[in-house]
RNA sequence: CGAGGUGUAGCUCAGUUUGGUAGAGUGCUUGGUUUGGGACCAAGAUGCCGCAGGUUCGAGCCCUGUCACCUCGACCA
């Protein structure tokens, strides 16, 4: 490739509306353009850095018995309509006509598609297992894009399908995803942590999530040091400290003063209370019609992801509590409360024995205290609570941290939630028909290029792993308009295009700006060839990731570049 | 959807307070001098001042509406 044809402009000045690095570095260096909110033309740089990510991700997914297909992005909306999710997504999803009024789809993921693919296909147990997967593109109406490439409306994802007749031919299939996914990251070059996480709106009974740890990241995760515990903080749980250990028991043994026996005096002590005792959330749940309250230790929070997981519902925080009945001084749970209500306890009330009061209002949230009275309920107890920073590691007691994150990709154990949905069947061996079990496996590939740069940059611009950079070598002939300069420059560009992706500066611009623009393209390798290098017959060669410089004879550029690469 | 911000040259931004013929830097074109970290000189081209309406003799600037984009929040397979 030659510079002086390469489509696009490099940028000098940061972009006005970008903060995110990959974003200002996307964009100055053209790789991609702005169209709309969330909605980006790819230019060529960005594309070949994506072809070699669709390359590796190819190769892995072959590897453990992927074929390759391609799903409509359109989509009649019937197929979600069988599946639940024409109306259970929100706008998010990209509803639209046809000429003739029919409702259709902009696929924002494939569980529809693939389903029904498979089930007109797979219709013996003899044709399963199998995992069917695409690289395709994804619309989702994202109410806020936001970070150029880190959260868009239309972006590329390779998305995989696998269907199974058990459920342990599922969980050995999912691990072997969960390997390929691990040599995927591997070789792109990227270090991502696989961590547990919430099934959210795609249903089934486990998942994961491969994360990059980056400050601009918009997903909390929680990590345990000492052992080998990271989860999403929709899913982290902990350990909690005893509900009675000594400061507690004082609290509450001032609760019992004779001083407090109304609400004011209650409202008073919580204001001086460093650990409420107990508090009652409120949220409506969308599909059960009802509203749900939640009893949780007063210092905790609830983990609205977990409450929506246990619901299989969207919930919100309840404003209009009055029509509800509750009011400040509310006491519950008692009997009306209970059959007016779905009632949850979260775990950390274990041990408690005590009536919980409603009292004091702020928002959704009642405060309240153990009361001395006798539950006489049988309570079940519910893990809700939002893990905080420093609370012990569920599995070793270690303090937890809490770290930001980019989701990279995602498997899901889905179970039938489609399949039986969409009424997949195949007839088993003793003739029975049963319904497939299923998987689903994602790579977000545009996020995962803005991630490279967030873990992978320097002031001048991304430094793109070997495996996955535009080009391998750049070359820049400073003064290209001396003929010296030039011929030797164009030699060694025909010579190592041969076996290696070249590019080569032939702009007859300063070295500051070959060197700038070189810098924006991030090039593992640049050769610079210059008079003052030709006069001692040597090349110079500049390493992308340590910027250390080599000099070199020049009988010994070709073994110097392939001992980088390894040829 | 809630809160805030910004729309003026390809890009980054002045100009809006106090209404009076549209600006700078950079980029672009041409010629010349340069050539190891975004060079210099000279000449040039580039604007529906987001859009619509209003006030005014006159609007980039004032008023009303609207759209787009950005940031934070809500949401997010």
């Amino acid at each position: 490739m030659l510079m002086s044809k390469l489509f696009g402009e490099r940028l000098k000045a940061k972009p006005a509306d970008a903060n995110l690095i990959s974003h200002i570095f996307l964009l100055r260096g053209g790789y991609i353009r702005p169209v709309g909110s969330g909605i980006y033309s790819m230019l060529t740089p960005c594309v070949r850095i994506q072809r070699k990510i669709e390359k590796i991700i190819r190769e892995e997914m072959e590897k453990i018995g992927g074929q390759e297909v391609i799903l409509p992005v359109v989509v009649p909306a019937e197929l979600w309509k069988e599946s639940g999710r024409f109306e259970g997504v929100g706008s998010e999803l990209l509803r639209i006509k046809d000429r003739t009024g029919r409702d259709m789809v902009l696929s924002m993921t494939h569980e529809e598609a693939a389903v029904n693919l498979a089930k007109s296909e797979a219709k013996s147990y003899i044709n399963y297992p199998f995992m069917i997967y695409q690289i395709q593109t994804k619309f989702r109406d994202e109410p806020r894009a936001r970070g150029g490439l880190i959260r868009v409306r239309e972006f590329t994802m390779k998305d995989g399908y696998s269907f199974h007749t058990s459920f342990e031919d599922l969980d050995e299939y999912y691990d072997k995803v969960y390997k390929a996914y691990e040599k995927i990251f591997e070789r792109i070059g990227l270090n991502v942590v696989p961590i547990y996480s919430d099934t959210g709106m795609m249903g089934g009974t486990g998942a994961h999530e491969f994360m990059l740890l980056s400050e601009a990241g918009e997903d909390s995760i929680v990590i345990c040091d000492e052992c080998e515990y990271k989860a999403n903080i929709e899913v982290a749980t902990s350990q909690l400290e005893d509900l009675h250990d000594e400061s507690l028991e004082k609290e509450k043994t001032l609760l019992y003063t004779p001083s407090i026996k109304t609400i004011d005096d209650l409202t008073k002590f919580l204001q001086i209370s460093q650990s409420k005792i107990v508090k009652a959330v409120v949220y409506y749940a969308n599909s059960l019609g009802k509203a749900v309250i939640v009893f949780i230790r007063g210092d905790l929070e609830v983990n609205e992801a977990k409450l929506r997981s246990l619901l299989q519902s969207d919930v919100k925080a309840l404003s209009d509590l009055k029509s509800y009945g509750l009011t400040e001084g509310f006491v519950g749970p008692n009997d009306e409360i209970l059959s007016k209500f779905k009632v949850f306890f979260d775990k950390s009330l274990k041990g408690q024995k005590d009536m919980v009061v409603g009292a004091n209002k702020t928002g959704y949230h009642f405060t309240g205290f153990s009361f001395g009275r006798d539950l006489k309920l049988k309570v079940k107890f519910d893990d809700l609570s939002k893990v905080k920073e420093g609370q012990k590691c569920p599995i070793c007691g270690s303090p937890l941290k809490i770290k930001r994150g980019i989701e990279m990709a995602n498997i899901f154990k889905l179970g039938t939630k489609y399949t039986k949905s969409m009424d997949m069947k195949y007839v088993d061996k003793d003739g029975t028909l049963e319904v497939p079990i299923m998987g689903c496996y994602g790579i977000g590939i545009g996020r995962l290029i803005a991630g490279i740069i967030e873990a992978s940059h320097d002031d001048f611009g991304p430094i793109w792993p070997k495996n996955i950079a535009p080009w391998q070598i750049q070359i820049c002939a400073l003064n290209f308009n001396n003929a010296s300069v030039k011929e030797k420059a164009l030699e060694i560009y025909r010579k190592l295009k041969e076996k290696y992706e070249v590019i080569i500066d032939d702009r007859n611009l300063s070295a500051g700006v070959q060197f700038a623009d070189a810098d924006l393209l991030g090039t593992p390798i640049r050769i610079i060839v210059s008079k003052r290098n030709i006069e001692n017959k040597q090349f110079e060669i500049v390493n992308r990731f340590s910027r250390e410089s080599n000099i070199v004879n020049y009988d010994e550029l070709y073994n110097f570049i392939d001992n980088f690469y390894k040829k």
